[in-house]
DNA sequence: GTGAAAGCGCTAACAT
DNA sequence: ATGTTAGCGCTTTCAC
């Protein structure tokens, strides 16, 4: 049986066409209630669901908004930054279209290309790191960056605030007592790379410097970022004399921190008793499921991308045109933060 | 400046509309290629992009695919399959309207009103994890269900081959020459668990029989699917006298599995030399990232979500309405799986 | 308080 | 080999 038409349901209900799309819209204008009533109910009677399709046509807004993004398949964050973008549009009436380019420029544009020939009403750009790109042809004008910023300018975005997050980590470590905190830095320092590795460390170096703590070069060690790349690093630094030795370390990320936990757990010392920890990212896969849990730091995607596409369909008034929105990275408490030990433990070295 | 219509290129090249919609499409018939030039010249000059809006009304085809999931945020496994999907609509020229439900049946069913008011094609049903739900109204008829089984049936589904894979994790293990084999299944029992479990479980159970090794029931225990969880079975397990410990554990998945290298570490097991273990789903930031990597069983999210889609838009016939396609889950071997030690090492007892 | 009719941008049947 | 035109299903202006 084919789809019933506007048409369908004026017959039914004994007025003309106008009157249903009336109704059907909640236009407050003239229409009597009983009339209504009937409209409704020759429309149930005839299952009649309009075709968004022809409204689109005919009132030039289709009510849809294309998300491009880069890599979905290969981070586990991108479901969150879907959500919140999801979240947004749903109670906003909107529909979202999806699109990953897996990094390739070629299908990038082509997807441009059939975001516009379906008159998307607004379009997100999304990375699924942060970081600074340049902007593709055929962006509309109000195209929203999610958690990247465009190098050129121009257009709105959202990034987290990787350097008060840093910051809100090395606190908690100072304020913990410490005075030897290391940072195990990510060793990707490509032009194209992680924004955030060099936003995270000014965050380290202004609380130190708050807290009068000379910062120790020695102390800022970088490593592939895998636990790998993370056990690596705390083997240097724990190898490191005595009086030089960090009490605390704080890691680029959650999976080199799991890699300080297998170094110090092999050496026999105790999280936090002999060494506090705090990652970035608030993996759940790796940080809550840490002997003990791992203290953290949180990537607000949810947050972001129901920022972006509340800005993108124009529901969340944002001045500049041009301004780049910093989101806050919470502190995730768990139980790998504690005091200093009361002098600094000897670890079993096993390079010595 | 307003969007360029086919009339605008008709004008511009000095043909009717006629003309460039047959050359916009790639229409065979007529048209000589000295006007196919003209055309196409005209379209580039005014800026033309043919709108799907108009086309979908007219001919009643949209090109586009409605996928609806029930959690995508919170498994890391979404993206894969949103992947797979996402490349075989844009294999053929579809673009894929996301809509995910976070498993409220109120929000599903406003998410299919909204797609059939869009006119998609096609749509798609998909779970986060394998499991045998109730098909909601209003789906269109050639539906796809992805990584779930309608409980009605009548429609088409595909789930991962979880019988075949349990059957090939623990082929790894007696293949190695192991007779004792233990299986750390899930507690999630309920109707609406994860039906891997008992699928799994079959495997495990056939393989067994297959090699002539008597099932003990007491190395099936059940746990939480967390680390913990996996931690505290695997303490249970190796807390078995001698003759009964086993040699080898297969795991329901990789969580537990990383619980299970806690428990043995502490106990100063070695894995693989006086442990063997095999997991399940390759998650990557757990399997991989072990000491040592660790040997499992591949969900095949990715080929799931492009078999749902390459179905779902009819480029891959499958005979049957109502069938559910089982999709081969292949092993990963990485290096926790070794022969039996001669004799059962000896644990340090933490209880005993 | 209600209806008639134009038109959104395209495709396709029918003319020429 | 190319053009004319109806009509997809809706919203909206204008007339009553």
């Amino acid at each position: 049986m084919a789809r019933a038409r506007i048409s369908d349901v004026a017959a039914a209900a004994g007025v003309s066409v106008t009157t249903v799309s009336l109704v059907m819209n909640d236009v407050e204008a003239r229409i009597s209630e009983e009339t209504r009533r009937r409209v409704r109910d020759a429309a149930r009677a005839v299952g009649y669901a309009p075709s968004s399709v022809a409204r689109g046509l005919r009132t030039q807004q289709t009510r849809t908004v294309g998300l491009i993004s880069d890599q979905i398949a290969t981070t586990p964050f991108a479901g969150r930054m879907l959500a919140g973008a999801q979240d947004a549009a749903r109670e906003n009436g909107h529909l979202v279209y999806l699109l990953d380019t897996g990094g390739d420029t070629e299908i990038e544009s082509e997807a441009i290309r059939a975001l516009s020939a379906q008159q998307v009403d607004a379009m997100i750009y999304a990375c699924m790191w942060h970081r600074v790109v340049d902007a593709p042809q055929g962006l509309l004008p109000q195209t929203v960056f999610l958690d990247c910023r465009p190098a050129a300018g121009g257009f709105r975005s959202v990034v987290p605030d990787d350097r008060a997050g840093g910051a809100a980590a090395v606190r908690q470590l100072v304020d913990a007592g410490h005075r030897r905190i290391a940072y195990i830095d990510t060793d990707d320092r490509g032009v194209d790379g992680p924004i955030a590795s060099s936003l995270r460390h000014e965050g380290y170096l202004e609380v130190l410097a708050a807290a009068g703590i000379p910062a120790d070069p020695a102390l800022h060690v970088r490593a592939e970022t895998s636990a790998h790349g993370g056990r690596a690093a705390a083997d240097v630094l724990l190898d490191l004399p005595d009086e030089q030795r960090p009490t605390a370390v704080f890691c680029f990320n959650d999976r080199m921190a799991a890699g300080v936990y297998i170094a110090a757990h092999r050496r026999g010392l105790d999280i936090p008793r002999d060494l506090s920890v705090v990652g970035y990212d608030d993996q759940q896969l790796i940080a809550a499921e840490q002997d003990p849990p791992l203290t953290t730091v949180a990537l607000p995607h949810y947050a972001m991308g129901r920022w972006a596409m509340e800005v993108a369909l124009g529901v969340r008034a944002e001045g500049d045109e041009d301004a780049t929105h910093l989101m806050e990275c919470p502190v995730i408490r768990r139980d790998s933060v504690g005091p200093p030990p009361a002098q600094v433990a000897k670890p079993n070295r096993r390079r010595a």
